[in-house]
DNA sequence: GTAACGCCGTGACAAGATTCACAGCATCAT
DNA sequence: ATGATGCTGTGAATCTTGTCACGGCGTTAC
């Protein structure tokens, strides 16, 4: 709609954040909240806040705050469009089940449609109320589907060749859980979810808060 | 032990990409490689990987760019430190045991020691080669393990919770799996791992391509 | 009525991260 | 020998991201 094309993606994941705690809150019948409420249910400053929500033309009035239905509304349609969204999943092995058990308990504006493997005794079965197809028939499923987005949890020596199927499949999003970096075109966008990375940095953050707490002391 | 106070996390994450592919390269028998290659590898530019390597006290020479062994050896020291680290796993649900697959099947410097639940049923179990504990036994078995960092992977409602008795058991480092911000001391680091908001990230941007396309024909 | 309050929207500013650009150097080809 | 090559390490420039501060305004208290 707008231009989406200059998004910082920092600002896009925030917004999501904010979404989340704004359905959150709707369900619970509040129906206004300041910058500042949303600020601490997500962990960042009521500034940054509001620099968000300016992208999404925010209508915030300084009484009561944002009416949260028309936020929400108006967040929906800028981060998941007019229309519903499918998504594949590649590599349903232990981690691919337990995404799938995750995202179909969440009803959602995103759907995971169809689960591909290339273990012939995965093809055929329905896992987690999701069917597994064959890697051959994936261009034809997308297609049908209209799916664009493909979650990827094949074994990491698998993963570059199976991201090169995806996009060969029409796909334009990736989020990667194998601890690979993909090589894709440029019209493709990866997100990288690597939990042995996350491990070591908090690690790495929790040793060196040692001499942290003495820093706290000196003071 | 430096001053790893005011590292940036940025760094701290690609520094880790940077040990896994020397780890690969080290294990193929390769001894030595460019700023380039590395930059390859990992998804950013090559100046970005010198950069990096700056705050470990880089070695490379100008003719065989770096010693893989030696700049290995030295990223160990920097990011793991002395001593070997042992971490624990909160929840063993569907999530939980695929990470516990993951993480035993790898051979590191990072071990999970321990994992904990409240249900009774897989307490006193050993699942995936760990030992289930109760939740009451966390800090001691934390205590006794010299455990500084956990893997929480329970419902989104319980997370809180758990986690303060994570940090009253002297947990100074967390990753979050679960959909919710962490309201922690500030000498805790807390890493949130949300697959939905990624999920949502990147298909925002695989629909916002469809205009990207067109731009590029425009110009 | 009006003064005081608290919050939103936003331009200006600061901090942080990345890229640029080049000196310095070891190697190699001729 | 010596010039050409191609890489590292790093100060400076640039680009990105987050924070501050304040005008404007609806609301409330008196
Ligand atoms: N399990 C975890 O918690 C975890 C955590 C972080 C990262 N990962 C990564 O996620 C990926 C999957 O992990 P996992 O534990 O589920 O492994 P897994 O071995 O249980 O599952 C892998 C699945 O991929 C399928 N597969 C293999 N090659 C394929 C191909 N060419 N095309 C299609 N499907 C193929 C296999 O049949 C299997 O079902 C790995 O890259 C792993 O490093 C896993
Ligand atoms: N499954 C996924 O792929 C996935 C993806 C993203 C996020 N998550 C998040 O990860 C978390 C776990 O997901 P899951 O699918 O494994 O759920 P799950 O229900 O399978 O597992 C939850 C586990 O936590 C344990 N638990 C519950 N309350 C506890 C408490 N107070 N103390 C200790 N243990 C407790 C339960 O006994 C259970 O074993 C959830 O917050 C979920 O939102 C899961």
């Amino acid at each position: 709609m707008l231009d989406q094309f200059r998004m910082s993606e920092r600002t896009v994941g925030r917004l999501g954040v904010y979404r989340r705690h704004l359905y959150h809150l709707a369900t619970e019948g509040v129906n206004s909240v300041y910058s500042h409420q949303l600020a601490l249910a997500a962990g960042v400053t009521a500034a940054q806040v509001r620099r968000d929500l300016m992208v999404v033309g925010s209508n915030g009035s300084s009484t009561r705050g944002y009416d949260v239905r028309s936020l929400l509304t108006r967040l929906e349609a800028f981060l998941s469009g007019p229309a519903h969204q499918n998504v594949a999943l590649v590599g349903v092995g232990i981690l691919g089940r337990a995404i799938l058990a995750y995202c179909t308990s969440r009803s959602g504006h995103l759907a995971i449609l169809a689960a591909f493997d290339s273990d012939p005794d995965k093809v055929g079965r329905v896992i987690q109320g999701c069917r597994c197809h064959a890697m051959a028939e994936m261009p034809d499923v997308a297609a049908q589907g209209g799916i664009r987005t493909a979650l990827l949890a094949v074994p990491a020596p698998e993963a570059q060749v199976v991201a090169d199927q995806l996009v060969s499949a029409g796909i334009r999003g990736i989020v990667n859980f194998a601890p690979v970096h993909l090589r894709v075109p440029p019209f493709v966008h990866v997100e990288n979810v690597d939990i042995m990375i996350s491990l070591e940095k908090v690690a790495f953050f929790a040793r060196s808060g040692i001499a942290g707490e003495e820093v706290l002391e000196e003071v």
